[in-house]
DNA sequence: GCCGTTTTCGGCCCGACTGTTTTCAGTCG
């Protein structure tokens, strides 16, 4: 990626514009659609975009054809595309804000400006208050208080804030556990949906409830003290949003098609559409309610999602890979990998304590670590420029290793590891001398200043910390922050290339806002032959429990047990590390 | 606009709910 190209967000933005904007200006659905899943998959390329359509290769990408490829050309060349500025002169910027609006779509701001020149939503809001819209075909007034609602609610710019899968999974399961009390026996609630899969944060969270009366689950589920109000509700489905300002999108069903429900409810929409388009060519067409054949007589209920993949000759597929990235194939073929699971791992090698930056003692955490499972822990407390006022200059390490020798005499059960996570200086270099560094059991070194340099420098920066002898591993890879802080300027090929050569580990970090390397990264690293670790990053004991978001990561990166280091007992993950490699 | 065991053209999942309608269009997932 040279300097100043659109990033892959930023084409992705631009391709779904244009999309909206032809909708805006009536083009045939499919192409509209075309721009979406374009735009789709460019977010998830782990390579650069713009250098791929410089290269003439971005039609490698799937939905990517030769003339999305050459609108991303002219965007990454000229700063933007000819198409959208053409659109841009029928369709200003503000009726899409329009079109933004919940309830509101691309016909019916389109019937707006061209009916009564409404251009942005003040002037909607305007309109809607002298009953202006009530005279447009299929307006009428309960569409134009809807739309004064919708204005009304509506916080900042960009609507409703995508949250953390960790806290919206903790909302689902509180969620789901409120309706099953509510309806009583027999009535089973189960998160669907993104949260299911596990992505790193969600729009609203889906569920899906069977039980011998469904309409009477969604009338409960509408009534329960969570929520705050019911934007719909129907015999079938409702959607609602809670207290919190979440929204719940509920299905319902009876026992007999549990599976066909939840397979449905989980998606990912791009998964539910290749499947049924792959059904449709063997004669079998799919929804939530079953599997029906081409002449319309009974449909085939299923209890289970297994059995739905089986019926259309498929394995399980896992719902963290139900992504459309490959498992329709593999799982046709038989080929789909064995996933990690938080059971494969068996210690964790990232954690602070109080000697840094972290809450609890080394005693604390180990016990809190000994009683989920882990066979060991590896005591990483920041290094001497961490440079929050809780650094752990040289002489204070020495007494670190002292103390978590002490304690690992101590303590059975449970094998705790000396180490630091020691920084990666912007000239490469670390923070500690080498001969203080070898007599620790564990080293992760990570980058947490000067993020502003060129990819060039800070993947210099990186090799040489990659290139050391006694680096264990790379602690969170890239720096994002999800939805806080962009990932830092980084090659990751070559990264990925030097990682692989010497036998370095790249971290997973499992804190809920790192998820580091993401999914798309660290399965392109996988491919590359690099080993990873897991690890909580935990700076007390309860967050020690993180680890499964790492290993939802890691599962949705395609990653088996086999490519994590930590899902080895300790002597084998000692000599799979470079310095055992010599 | 993309794509191919229908292969360079013709087809591209499936259904719920709302508000507006007297049978359906628009929006959403």
């Amino acid at each position: 990626m040279a300097e100043g190209d659109p990033t892959n967000a930023d084409i992705a933005r631009a391709l779904d514009e244009v999309g909206d904007l032809y909708e805006l200006d009536g083009a045939v659905s499919h192409r509209v659609l075309a721009y979406h899943t374009g735009a789709q998959s460019v977010r998830e390329s782990s390579a650069s975009v713009a250098q791929l359509a410089r290269e003439g290769r971005a039609t490698e990408l799937p939905g990517i054809g030769a003339t999305l490829q050459e609108k991303i050309l002219a965007l990454t060349e000229n700063g933007e595309i000819p198409a959208a500025v053409e659109l841009h002169k029928r369709w200003p910027a503000g009726v899409l804000d329009v079109t933004r609006l919940p309830g509101i779509g691309a016909k019916r701001a389109r019937l707006f400006y061209t009916e009564l020149g409404i251009a942005s939503t003040d002037e909607l809001r305007a309109a809607a208050e002298n009953q202006a819209l009530r005279h447009l075909k299929g307006v009428g007034p309960k569409m134009e208080e809807a739309i004064l609602q919708a204005l009304e609610r509506r916080t900042g710019d960009d609507g409703r804030e995508r949250i953390l899968a960790s806290r919206a999974l903790a909302i689902a399961e509180e969620v789901a556990a409120a309706l099953e009390a509510a309806c009583g026996k027999g009535v089973r609630a189960t998160p669907a949906g993104s949260v299911r899969r596990r992505t790193e944060t969600v729009a609203d969270i889906d569920m899906i409830a069977t039980g011998p009366d469904p309409a009477a689950i969604t009338r409960a589920f509408c009534e329960l003290d969570l929520v705050e109000r019911a934007e719909s509700s129907g015999e079938l489905a409702a959607r609602v949003v809670l207290h919190s300002g979440t929204a719940v999108d509920l299905r319902v069903g009876d026992e007999a098609r549990h599976g066909n429900l939840l397979q449905h409810f989980t998606g990912s929409a791009a998964h539910n559409t290749a499947l049924r388009e792959r059904a449709v060519k063997e004669g079998l067409h799919v929804s939530e309610y079953g599997i029906r054949g081409d002449r319309a007589d009974r449909l085939e209920l299923f209890a289970t999602e297994a059995e739905v993949y089986r019926r259309l000759g498929m394995d399980y597929i896992e719902p963290e890979l139900r992504e459309n990235r490959g498992e329709l194939d593999a799982a046709r073929e038989g080929t789909l990998p064995a996933l990690v699971s938080l059971a494969d791992l068996r210690g964790d090698l990232h954690t602070h304590t109080t000697a840094s930056d972290g809450q609890a003692s080394i005693a604390e955490m180990a016990a809190a670590a000994k009683a989920l499972g882990h066979e060991y822990l590896a005591i990483t407390d920041h290094s001497a420029t961490h440079g929050f006022g809780n650094d752990v200059s040289p002489e204070q390490l020495e007494r670190q290793i002292e103390l978590v020798r002490e304690a690992n005499e101590r303590i059975e059960g449970i094998e705790l590891l000396a180490g630091s996570e020691v920084n990666i200086l912007p000239d490469g270099k670390l923070d500690y001398a080498d001969d203080l560094l070898a007599r620790l059991d564990w080293v992760v070194a990570s980058i947490h200043t000067a993020f502003k340099a060129s990819a060039r420098a800070m993947t210099d920066r990186m090799l040489a910390a990659i290139g050391h002898p006694l680096v264990d591993a790379i602690g969170h890879p890239t720096g994002r922050l999800i939805g806080k802080r962009p990932p830092y300027e980084l090659e990751l090929g070559r990264v990925f290339a030097a990682a692989a050569e010497t036998g370095t580990a790249l971290e997973i970090n499992s804190s809920p806002n790192r998820r580091d390397l993401s999914e798309i990264d660290a399965r392109a690293a996988s491919q590359a032959g690099v080993r990873f670790v897991i690890d909580s990053d935990a700076h007390r004991e309860a967050t020690l429990a993180n680890l499964q978001w790492g290993v939802a990561t890691a599962r949705r990166a395609w990653l088996g047990a086999d490519a994590i280091l930590n899902a080895l007992p300790l002597d084998a993950l000692r000599a799979s590390r470079p310095r055992a490699r010599g």
